[in-house]
DNA sequence: TCATCAGTGCTTTTT
DNA sequence: GCACTGATGA
C-alpha cells in the first residue's frame, strides 16, 4: 500500500494517527472514508505479527460493504470487522445474550407491525379487562421507541418521562416495562431494543465487556454525527478504557436524523468523555467552486455551526456550473427539469439525479419523466419480502429456527395455498403437533405428505427430504438450491414481484457468503436477513429521484434541487417554529446536504406555487446570495 | 347509521 | 388544496 500516492497533508497525518481518541471533523467530498479505510489499512500494515482486532462500525449495511471492499483492496484483511452497529449487537448477544435471558436463536422483529402486536400483547398481560382499543399500541410506540432509543433503564423510565412532560408517565413506564420484558419472554428483539439488551450486558457483566475490550483494541465509526444515545452509550462501553483508541470521522453539518435520536449534544458529550483530537480536512474534492460558495454562505447562517470550523475550500477549477430557475407554478418547474434532462445525452442522464425534501414533489417528477420517454426511479423503503414463494421461503427457515412460532406457520400455511393445490388449517395444525407433542414445521411437514400426490415431483422432493434436513440437521443448503429450482420452473417466476424480490435475496445472500466465508448457521441466515432492506436497487438507465435524506453520502455527476420554497425546503413543520429553531437549522442542514452532493453542475429550482398553494422563495435561496431580499 | 360539514394537519427512514 | 377526522343533523 503506498500512503503516500494521493493523500493530502491533513488526510496523512489522520491515516497515520496511531494512538489515543481523534475526531475527524470534515465536510463533505473531503474524502473522510477514504482517510478512515486508509486508517484501517494503515494499521493493519503496520502490525503484522499482532493480533488485536479492528472494529469498524457503520449506520448502513452498504457502507459497511463498500468499507469492506476499499480495505480489502488496499491490504490483506483477516483483523478488520467491519460491519453495522446492530448486526455486531446481534452476534454479542447471540453469543452472550443468555446471562441477560436471552437464547442464541432469537428473532428479530423488522416490522412495525410486528413490534406493535408486541406491545399489544404486552399491554393486555398488563391489564387483561382493560377497556382501550385497537389503537392504542400505535399511539403508544413512539414513547415505547423513544425511551429505548435515549437508552432509559426500565426503573428509570418513569422520571425520564416525567422531564420529557409526557403525559402519565407512570402508567407508560409501566408500559414500557412490559413491552421489554414481554420481548425477551418471546424471544425476540427489535432494532432498538438490539442495542439497549446489548448495552445493558456490557455495563452489568465486566467480564463479558473486558473480553471484547481485549480482542477488539481498536474502534472505528463512520458518520457519527448520525449516532443516536443508545449508541453512543454502546459505543462507550466498547472503547478499552486503557488505550482509548478511538477513530472517529463526523460532519456536524450533516446532521439530518434528529427525529431518529442524531443530535449536536453528542458531538459535544464526545469531547466531554474523552481527551479528544480534533483534525479537520476542508478541502473538497467533489464539488465546483460556484456550489462551494454557496455552501459556505448558507451554512454559516446555523448558530449551532462551530465558529472554528473552516470554511470548505473547492479542489476543482472554476467553470459555470450553477444554474437557479423559477416557474409560475410546480407542473412547469417538473417538466422543465424532465425536458431538461431528456436533452441530456444518454452517458450524462444515469449520472443524474432529482432531489426533493418530500416524496411528494418526486411522484411528479417521475410523471413529467414519463411524458418525456424516460424511466424514473423512487425508492420505496421495504422492510419484508410480499411474494407468496419469499415469504414462504423465509417463513420455514425462521420456523426451523424458532419451532413453536404461530405468525411464522401462519405465514406457511397462507402463502404454500397460494402456489400449490394445498390449503391447511393453521388451528388444525397446532392441534395436531399438541397431541403428537411434535414441533409445528415437522407436523406443517407430515400434513403435507398427506396430500403428497397433490404435488409436483419436484416440490415433494424438498418437503419430504429437504425439509427433514433442515428440521434434523438445521442443514438448509439443500433446501434453499432445490427450492430455487423448484420456483425457477413454476409459473411463479414470471410474477414481477417474485422476479425482483429474488434479486434482493440473491444479493443479500452473496453478501452473507463472502463476508463468513462460506460458513454460516441458520441464525446468521435469518439475523442477516432481518437487518437488510429488501428495496430493490434501481433500475439501470432509470432517472434516479431521491429524498435529500436518501441522497446522503451519495455522489452524481448532476444535481436538479426543486420545489426550494418556504414550507417544503424549509419544511412545514420547521417553519412554523422561529428563525433559529433546532428544525430550522436541521432543514438547513438537509439544504446543505443536497448541494453538496453534485460533482459537475447544480440546478436549482422553485415556483410560486405548488398544489394550490402560494409559496414564497425559501430562506435559503437569499442566504446563498442567489436571489434579493 | 350515514351523509355532510367544519376544522386540522401536512416530512424525513436506517437497522 | 387535499385528505382525513370528528361532530352534527336527518
Amino acid at each position: 500500500m503506498n500512503l503516500d500516492s494521493n493523500l493530502n497533508e491533513n488526510q496523512r497525518a489522520a491515516v497515520e494517527w496511531t494512538e489515543g481518541p481523534l475526531l475527524v471533523l470534515a465536510g463533505p467530498g473531503s474524502g473522510k472514508t477514504r482517510v478512515l479505510t486508509y486508517h484501517i489499512a494503515h494499521l493493519l500494515e503496520m502490525s503484522p505479527d499482532d493480533s488485536f482486532k479492528i472494529l469498524g462500525l457503520t449506520f448502513t449495511n452498504k457502507a459497511a460493504q463498500e468499507m469492506r471492499t476499499r480495505i480489502e483492496n488496499l491490504v490483506s484483511n483477516e483483523r478488520a470487522l467491519l460491519t453495522t452497529i446492530h448486526t455486531f449487537c446481534a452476534n454479542i448477544l447471540r453469543q452472550h445474550g443468555h446471562h441477560i435471558g436471552l437464547s442464541p436463536n432469537f428473532t428479530i422483529l423488522s416490522q412495525e407491525t410486528d413490534r406493535i402486536a408486541v406491545l399489544h400483547e404486552a399491554i393486555r398481560q398488563m391489564d387483561p379487562n382493560n377497556s382501550e382499543n385497537d389503537s392504542t399500541p400505535t399511539r403508544f410506540m413512539p414513547v415505547i421507541e423513544q425511551l429505548l432509543m435515549n437508552c432509559v433503564a426500565i426503573e428509570e423510565a418513569e422520571q425520564f418521562l416525567s422531564k420529557e412532560n409526557v403525559k402519565y408517565p407512570d402508567k407508560m413506564a409501566a408500559i414500557y416495562r412490559h413491552y421489554r420484558l414481554h420481548l425477551k419472554e418471546i424471544n425476540c428483539l427489535d432494532f432498538a431494543s438490539l442495542l439497549i439488551e446489548t448495552f445493558e450486558l456490557l455495563k452489568t457483566k465486566a467480564a463479558i465487556r473486558k473480553l471484547i475490550q481485549r480482542i477488539y483494541t481498536h474502534i472505528c465509526v463512520d458518520e457519527f454525527q448520525d449516532t443516536n444515545k443508545a449508541q453512543y452509550e454502546i459505543l462507550k462501553q466498547l472503547v478499552n478504557p486503557e488505550l482509548q483508541n478511538l477513530f472517529i470521522v463526523a460532519d456536524d453539518d450533516q446532521i439530518i436524523y434528529q427525529w431518529n435520536g442524531a443530535s449536536p449534544e453528542r458531538l459535544k458529550d464526545l469531547s466531554n468523555d474523552f481527551q479528544i483530537t480534533e483534525f479537520q480536512l476542508p478541502e473538497n474534492y467533489r464539488c465546483p467552486i460556484e456550489v462551494i460558495e454557496i455552501t459556505n454562505r448558507l451554512i454559516i447562517n446555523n448558530p449551532s455551526h462551530s465558529k472554528n470550523k473552516q470554511n470548505l475550500s473547492s479542489a476543482k477549477s472554476p467553470k459555470s456550473a450553477l444554474r437557479l430557475k423559477h416557474f409560475s407554478n410546480f407542473d412547469k418547474e417538473s417538466n422543465w427539469i424532465a425536458e431538461d434532462i431528456a436533452s441530456r445525452p444518454k452517458t450524462e442522464q444515469t449520472q443524474t439525479v432529482v432531489l426533493a425534501r418530500t416524496r411528494k414533489l418526486l411522484e411528479k417528477i417521475v410523471l413529467s419523466l414519463q411524458r418525456n420517454k424516460l424511466d424514473g426511479y423512487i425508492s420505496i423503503r421495504k422492510d419484508d419480502f410480499y411474494s407468496a414463494p419469499m415469504q414462504w421461503l423465509q417463513a420455514i427457515l425462521s420456523l426451523a429456527n424458532s419451532r413453536q412460532d404461530r405468525i411464522q406457520l401462519a405465514r406457511i400455511c397462507n402463502t404454500f395455498q397460494q402456489f400449490t393445490d394445498i390449503s391447511l388449517n393453521i388451528d388444525d395444525i397446532i392441534l395436531n403437533a399438541n397431541i403428537t407433542e411434535n414441533d409445528y414445521l415437522r407436523t406443517w411437514r407430515e400434513n403435507v405428505l398427506r396430500d403428497s400426490e397433490k404435488l409436483t415431483p419436484e416440490c415433494l422432493k424438498i418437503i419430504k427430504d429437504d425439509i427433514l434436513e433442515l428440521l434434523d440437521y438445521m442443514n438448509f443448503s439443500n433446501f434453499l438450491e432445490n427450492t430455487f429450482k423448484w420456483f425457477d420452473n413454476h409459473p411463479i417466476v414470471s410474477y414481477p414481484e417474485y422476479k425482483e424480490e429474488q434479486l434482493v435475496w440473491n444479493n443479500i445472500y452473496d453478501n452473507i457468503k463472502s463476508n463468513y466465508e462460506n460458513k454460516f448457521s441458520l441464525h446468521a441466515l435469518l439475523q442477516d436477513l432481518n437487518l437488510h432492506s429488501k428495496t430493490p436497487e434501481p433500475t439501470k438507465n432509470a432517472i434516479r429521484c431521491y429524498t435529500i435524506h436518501q441522497a446522503k453520502g451519495l455522489e452524481f455527476k448532476h444535481v436538479y434541487l426543486m420545489g426550494l420554497v418556504e414550507e417544503q425546503l424549509p419544511n412545514y413543520f420547521a417553519c412554523k417554529k422561529n428563525d433559529n429553531s433546532h428544525e430550522i437549522q436541521e432543514e438547513r442542514r438537509s439544504c446543505f446536504v443536497a448541494i453538496t452532493r453534485a460533482e459537475i453542475s447544480l440546478t436549482l429550482s422553485y415556483a410560486d406555487q405548488y398544489f394550490g398553494h402560494s409559496k414564497k422563495p425559501s430562506r435559503f435561496l437569499k442566504e446563498m446570495g442567489l436571489i434579493n431580499t
